[in-house]
DNA sequence: GTCTATAACGGGATAGAC
DNA sequence: GTCTATCCCGTTATAGAC
């Protein structure tokens, strides 16, 4: 009887399937390489999870709540606005900076996968983040800030925050810069972004 | 003899290599797809392009080139800075509207293959865009907009420009937009992000 | 649960006729 | 140049022993 130190195959397969099709896709990745491994035989795959595309599904539908509790546990927080902006995208950033590859493989395989995931968990969950919304409205209604579809708010902060990590071979080679440099060029973006935010909400020079 | 129209076959196959890859991928492309929708036989493109491979190459060069030449020509004009970023937003998201697929394409193709392209060409050329780099030293330095590394600055206006149309399922479900309304919603960011880095440049109030 | 062996299939590439 | 037929490999999935 064999038995590993902490037992769960199934765990460790899981594992390392994620750890791939996060890399490579769903198409560049091989049962035989998830197989190969997680030091197991291609029959185990199919032992647990039935098929490759029910493996994938499962860890799809895993990563996209995984990306998700990222963002939406800050939004609600009870914090004046210039805070919770400063919060959220520093938060954002290191989020996924233990993740980096995350962000593109979602998009990527959301273009052509007609998963269901998307209808069924991204949305709700997302539109549950109702009090940044609220928050823009009445700072605007106060006149202190200039008013601002929140959808384009959310939009220009998930872009500059996420950007450069899906854009990260093109933004290191344009500016000649190692790994070192990548992150300090990343941790000066947390306050260039959120100085931006906010220099355009309350900006009085138009 | 078959003669098609306009003659030529080679090209009708590159093209449509040429849709499919940017809608799909490399790897979750098939030569047979490819042949069958040009309306030619497999064998054909190995006539014309020896691989599979090789077909690729050439679209993903191309397609770099593509995308670089949206990117660079506006940005060694000689306008105010104002003018010019308000100029190559607007241009830049014209040009991503006819080939919406591309910027993503690119990105994720760049990130498991290390293809040549990127030192090849890519950073070459956008190196070759010093005058914008210029340009804001300068006005920096006669004070009229606060100082800012250029890398931040291109990186802030790729992103916001650029992700909306990576990221458009997703923005669409939130959103819950249709096509016009998308449409709308990127028409309105164009004003948008080019007053907020304005914003950003000049605000006083900090 | 885990393995070996093998079935079943799909996909890229080529030979050779026209 | 263009086709048909075919090869051959890699990949997924399953049967069946242990």
């Amino acid at each position: 009887m064999k038995e590993k130190e902490n037992g769960d195959t199934e765990n460790k397969i899981k594992e390392v399937a994620k750890r791939l099709f996060i890399e490579r896709g769903f198409e560049a990745t091989k049962t035989r390489d998830i197989a190969k491994e997680a030091g197991v035989n291609i029959a185990l795959l199919n032992y647990y999870f039935r098929s490759k595309e029910k493996l994938f599904e499962k860890i799809f539908e895993e990563s996209v709540n995984q990306y998700l509790h990222i963002l939406v546990s800050i939004l609600n927080e009870e914090l004046p606005l210039e805070t919770k902006i400063r919060k959220f995208v520093s938060n954002y950033i290191e989020a996924i900076r233990q993740e980096p590859h995350l962000t593109l493989f979602v998009l990527s395989e959301m273009r052509y996968r007609k998963s269901t995931v998307m209808e069924r968990i991204f949305v709700p969950e997302i539109k549950s983040t109702q009090t940044l919304k609220q928050q823009l409205e009445s700072e605007a209604a106060a006149g202190n800030i200039r008013p601002m579809n929140h959808h384009q708010f959310e939009l220009c902060i998930a872009s500059m925050v996420s950007f450069p990590f899906i854009a990260k071979p093109i933004t290191m080679a344009i500016g000649e810069m190692n790994e070192l440099d990548f992150d300090r060029f990343i941790e000066d973006r947390k306050t260039i972004i959120a100085d931006m935010m906010w220099a355009y909400l309350t900006c009085k020079n138009q």
